[in-house]
DNA sequence: CTGTTAGCGCATTCAC
DNA sequence: GTGAATGCGCTAACAG
C-alpha cells in the first residue's frame, strides 16, 4: 500500500503538494499536478481515509438509531434518511437497539468516542441526562430526548384527530385504538387527540396497549385477536399501518367485512399500506420530508451551521383507501 | 476532550499503561490499574475511536451494499446481517446504489481507502474486474461477482422445481412468471428450473420481464396489469413475494379468486407474506442464514481466518400459506 | 509489570 | 507555489 510520503518521493515533491492535490485545495502547479496525478496512478495510490479522519478529526459517518430496523415506518425512513446523507457527503451506519438498553448506550458512545460525526437517535431507552452528557451533534426523531436536542416528528396530534373525524364520519359508535406503551413519546399526542374527539362525539374509545418492547407482527395479530374477543362489537379501528394489517387480517379471517362492518385506519402511510388488496386508509406521515428535515439538522450541528428550531413538526394528511 | 496522556500524568503512570488498561491487554498491576480507572473516571476520558483505528489499522466496520433498501428481502437481510454484525463487534454500514454504477463503485471504494474493514455485496453493477481489483475482504450474497469472491445464495434451482410442482399439482395449465432483467444472476436459475419444469409437463410458461432498474411495487403493479391484459386465461403465477402482492391485488380489483380461478406462489418468505389477509404460498429463502453465513465469511476474511468454501447455496422450502 | 519510543498516514501550518 | 516540520491520539514493541 502506497502512502504519500511514497508519491512524494517517487514524484520528486513535497509531501504538502501532495496533499493538496489530494484534497485540491491550496495552489499547485499545473505542471506538479501532472506529475504527481501520474504517479499515483502508477503506484495506485489510494489515500487511507482512517488517516485523514485522524488528521481532520472528522470521519464523514452518522449513525442512525432505531429501536427496530423491520419496523416499515423505521425501513422507510432509513432508505430515505441514507439517500439524503449520501447527498451531503455522509455514510450511513445503521445501529437496531432492539429495545435494549444497553445497546441503546453503546450505539450513543459511539459519538462520545468519536466513532461517528453525529447521531439521528430514533429510540429512546435511556434517561435524558444520558443524551445530554453526550454532547456532540445529537438529533432525535420521534422521540423526545429533553431540551436542547433538536426534534423532529409528525404532527400526530393532527394525524389522531385525522383519523377518528374519519371514523366519526362513516359512522363508528365504537372504536379501538391500539396504544404503544413505552416511554412517553410525541406519538403519545396521537392517542390523546384520537380519544378525545371521538368521547366529544360520544363515540366509544377502547384502548388496547401493545408492548411497545416487541413491536413486531405477531404481537399485532395476538392483539388484534384479544381484542375481537373481548370487543366483538367494535365497528372501527385506529393504529400503525403494520397493526393496521393484523386487524385486517383477523377481521377477514373471522369474516368480517371491511368497510362494511368495520372501518379500518391506519398510521403511518408506509409501503405495507399499499401492498395488500385493499388499500389501507391511513394517516400519512411525510417520511421523507422527516428524514430531510432530520438529515439537514444533523448535518448543520455537525458541520457548526447555527440551528434556529428545536422543533420542527410536519404536516399529516389522510391518504384515502379502501377501508374507511 | 482528554486524552490519554492526560490520564496517563495525572494518574502518575505512563502513556503504555494507561494504554494496557483501555485495552485489557498485558499485565497492569491492581494498584495503577485501579489508579487509572478513577482518573479515566474523573476526567471523563473517552478514547478516540479515530487515532485507535489509524493505530490498528481497522475501524470494524463493514459495508452492506444492496441495490435498494426498501425491496422487503434486503430489508430484511439487512436486519438479520446488522445483528450478526453487532454480536462480533462491528457495525454497520448501509449503501444503497439505487442501481447506479457510480454509486456502486463509491462504495466500492470504500474498501480501497480503508473506511471499512470489510463489505457485504449485494448489488452488482460493475464488471467482475472492479470486485478483484479492489483486494480486500468482500462477500458477495445473491451476486456472482467472480471466481475469488465468496457467494453465499439459497438455492434457487430448488425454489423454481418447488414453485413449479405446486403449480402443477393444483392443476395450473396456463401460468406466468416475472423475470427481472439485469446482470447475470444466481436467481436466473431459478426461472430456468420453474419453467423446465413445467414445460416438461407440458404446462405452457409466460415470462414477463420486469425492469430490475425499478423494483418498486409501482413497477410490479404495472406489469401484473400488463399480464391480465395480455394473458387473461392465467392461472397460476410466480414472482418474488412482492410481485406476488402485486398480482393478487390485481386480481381482487378484477374480482379474479384466489386460490380458486388463479394460484399465487411468492419467492423470498419475507415479511410481507404474511401480512396481508392471504398468506402467500411462497418459497421461503432463509434470510437470516444467509446473513449469518455472508457475515461469518467477510468476518473471517478481516481476521485472516482461512475459508475453504467460495460457494454457499443455503437450502429453501415451500411455507404453505391461502394462495396456493 | 512499566515507561519510553517510534510509528500509523495524512492535514496543516509556516517559513522560504 | 512549495517543502519540511509538527501534531492528530493511540497502539505496539522494547528495554528496563
Amino acid at each position: 500500500m502506497a502512502n504519500i510520503r511514497d508519491v512524494a518521493e517517487r514524484a520528486g515533491v513535497g509531501i504538502g503538494t501532495v496533499s493538496r492535490v489530494l484534497n485540491n485545495s491550496g495552489y499547485v502547479s499545473a505542471e506538479a499536478r501532472l506529475k504527481i496525478e501520474q504517479t499515483m496512478a502508477e503506484l495506485e495510490f489510494t489515500p487511507n481515509q482512517m488517516a485523514r479522519n485522524l488528521g481532520r478529526q472528522s470521519n464523514n459517518l452518522v449513525a442512525i438509531i432505531v429501536p427496530n430496523i423491520g419496523h416499515p415506518f423505521f425501513g422507510d425512513y432509513i432508505k430515505h434518511a441514507e439517500m439524503e446523507l449520501y447527498m451531503r457527503g455522509y455514510k450511513t451506519v445503521v445501529c437496531d437497539t432492539m429495545q435494549r438498553r444497553d445497546r441503546e448506550q453503546e450505539f450513543l458512545d459511539m459519538l462520545r468516542r468519536r466513532a461517528v460525526d453525529g447521531i439521528i437517535m430514533g429510540s429512546h431507552a435511556l434517561e435524558d441526562e444520558e443524551y445530554r452528557k453526550t454532547k456532540g451533534p445529537i438529533v432525535s426523531m420521534e422521540q423526545r430526548l429533553g431540551k436542547g436536542i433538536p426534534l423532529i416528528c409528525s404532527d400526530h396530534r393532527k394525524g389522531g384527530r385525522l383519523a377518528a373525524r374519519r371514523l366519526a364520519e362513516r359512522g363508528c359508535r365504537q372504536v379501538a385504538q391500539f396504544v404503544e406503551r413505552g416511554a412517553e413519546k410525541p406519538a403519545d399526542a396521537r392517542y390523546l387527540a384520537f380519544a378525545e374527539f371521538l368521547e366529544e362525539k360520544n363515540i366509544k374509545v377502547y384502548e388496547i396497549s401493545t408492548n411497545y418492547n416487541r413491536l413486531d407482527f405477531a404481537v399485532y395479530l395476538q392483539t388484534a385477536n384479544k381484542l375481537f374477543n373481548e370487543q366483538p362489537r367494535i365497528d372501527g379501528f385506529f393504529g400503525v399501518d403494520l397493526a393496521a394489517c393484523a386487524v385486517l387480517k383477523v377481521a377477514h379471517q373471522r369474516g368480517i367485512p371491511v368497510p362494511e362492518k368495520l372501518k379500518v385506519v391506519g398510521y403511518d402511510g408506509s409501503m405495507i399500506s399499499e401492498i395488500g388488496p385493499q388499500n389501507i386508509t391511513t394517516v400519512v406521515q411525510p417520511i421523507r420530508e422527516i428524514a430531510q428535515h432530520s438529515v439537514a439538522a444533523v448535518v448543520d450541528l455537525i458541520e457548526n451551521r447555527p440551528r434556529l428550531r428545536d422543533e420542527t413538526i410536519l404536516d399529516v394528511y389522510l391518504h384515502e383507501g379502501d377501508t374507511a
